[in-house]
DNA sequence: TCTCTTATGAGACTGCAGTATCATTTGTGC
DNA sequence: GCACAAATGATACTGCAGTCTCATAAGAGA
C-alpha cells in the first residue's frame, strides 16, 4: 500500500516541517509568514493549509511522553517529588535516543516561544490536573490540597526551567539535566 | 493640575478597560474584536489604539510588584528560597488591600487565559533571569548555575500554581497563600 | 493507454490587528 | 470670548491568517 503517493505527501509533509523550523530559528515564528514557510517547502499557500490547518499545529505537541503512566507505576511509598522524579526518569527511559532526539527540537521550541507555551497550554489543560489527581489520590488527600498543587508547581517550574537551558544548548543530556534538577528539588534546593 | 481633560482620559481609559473585561468574559478573549470593544466603550477605533497599542496591553501587567527590590533588600544571609519568599512578603506588604483588589482580576485573567500568558511571559523575558542574576549574586556564583534556575524555577512555579487557586477562588487571601506555599517549599515539600 | 480519483496550484475573498492621515471637536490659558 | 493645543472620529490602507472555488496535474487501477 505504501505507492508514491504516501511517499510524496510524507516528503512534502516534512518538507514543510523542515524549513517552516529553520525560518522560525533564522526569523522566529511570529515573523515567519506561511507564504515564506510555503515558498521555502516549495508548496503553495493552499498545500500549506492541506497539511497544517494552522500554523500553530507545525509546533504544539502531539502528546506528551507517557509521564502520566510512569507516574502511576512509582513505588506507592515515594515521596510526591521523588515519585515524579521517578516518572520523568521513567518516562525518558521508554524513548529511544533517536526518538529524543527528533522531538527534542520541536518541543523545545514550543517550550520557548511564548506563542507556543500557550498553544500547548490550550491543548494540555489536563496534564497539570492529572498530576496533581494522582499524587492527591497516592498521599491520600484532596486533590486541591494546596501541598499538592505546590509539588506540582515546583516540580513543573524546575523542568520547565530545565528545558529551557536544554533548548539553549542542544548538547545538553536533556533527560539526565532534568533528573539532577530534580534531585536537587528534592534534596531541598540547598546550595 | 487635575483638570477636565485628565480626569477624562482617565475615564474612558476605565470604560476600555471595564467593557473590554465584561466581553472578555462573556465571549472569551480571541473571540472579542477592538471594534467590539470599541463600541461598547463608546469610542472609536482609533482612540482604542491610542489608548492601548495592542489588545494584548489590555491584559498584561504593566509591572510586577516591586519584587526586585524587595529582593535586593533581603538580608544576604538567607537562603535563596527564603529570601525570595521574604520577597514576594515585602512587595506585597507594600500594596494596599485596594491595589491588591484592584490589580486581581486583571491579573487572574491574563494568569487564565493560555493566550495571556504567552503575552505575559513575552512581556517578563527579563524578570527570571533578573531574579536569578541577583540570587547568583548573594550566592557568589555564577547567574547560569543549574542550581539558580532550580529555585527560580521552583519558586515561580509554586507561586503560579497559588496563583491560580487564587484565579479559582477571589475570597482567598493571595498575598498570605503565596507566603505559606512558600514557606512550604522552603521546608521541603513534605506532606 | 484510458479512466477515475486525489493532490495540487492559482487566485479571489473574508476578518481582524495595527498604521497613517486629516478634519473636527473639546478642554485650557489668557 | 479667543486662540492654541490636545483628544477624537472617520476613513482608507497594509499585512497576514485562514477559507473557498475551480481548473489542472499526477498517481492508481484497469
Amino acid at each position: 500500500m505504501s505507492g508514491l503517493r504516501e511517499r510524496k505527501k510524507v516528503k512534502t509533509r516534512e518538507s514543510i516541517l523542515r524549513e517552516a523550523f529553520r525560518l522560525f530559528r533564522e526569523r522566529g515564528y511570529s515573523a515567519t509568514t506561511i507564504e515564506q514557510i510555503a515558498e521555502a517547502a516549495e508548496v503553495s499557500r493552499a498545500t500549506f493549509f492541506r497539511y497544517f490547518p494552522t500554523k500553530e499545529d507545525l509546533v504544539t505537541l502531539d502528546h506528551f511522553p507517557p509521564l502520566i503512566e510512569a507516574l502511576k507505576a512509582q513505588p506507592p511509598a515515594a515521596a510526591p517529588v521523588s515519585a515524579l522524579r521517578g516518572a520523568f526518569r521513567t518516562a525518558f527511559a521508554g524513548l529511544s535516543a533517536e526518538e529524543i532526539a527528533a522531538g527534542h527540537a520541536r518541543e523545545v521550541f514550543a517550550a520557548t516561544v511564548p506563542e507556543l507555551v500557550a498553544a500547548n497550554l490550550r491543548k494540555s489543560p489536563g496534564l497539570i490536573r492529572q498530576v496533581g489527581e494522582i499524587l492527591a489520590a497516592r498521599a491520600g488527600c484532596r486533590p486541591d490540597d494546596p501541598r499538592i498543587r505546590n509539588v506540582v508547581g515546583a516540580v513543573l517550574g524546575v523542568v520547565a526551567m530545565t528545558w529551557m537551558r536544554w533548548a539553549q544548548d542542544p548538547a545538553m543530556d536533556g533527560p539526565a539535566e532534568i533528573d539532577r534538577s530534580l534531585a536537587h528539588l528534592e534534596s531541598g534546593l540547598n546550595l
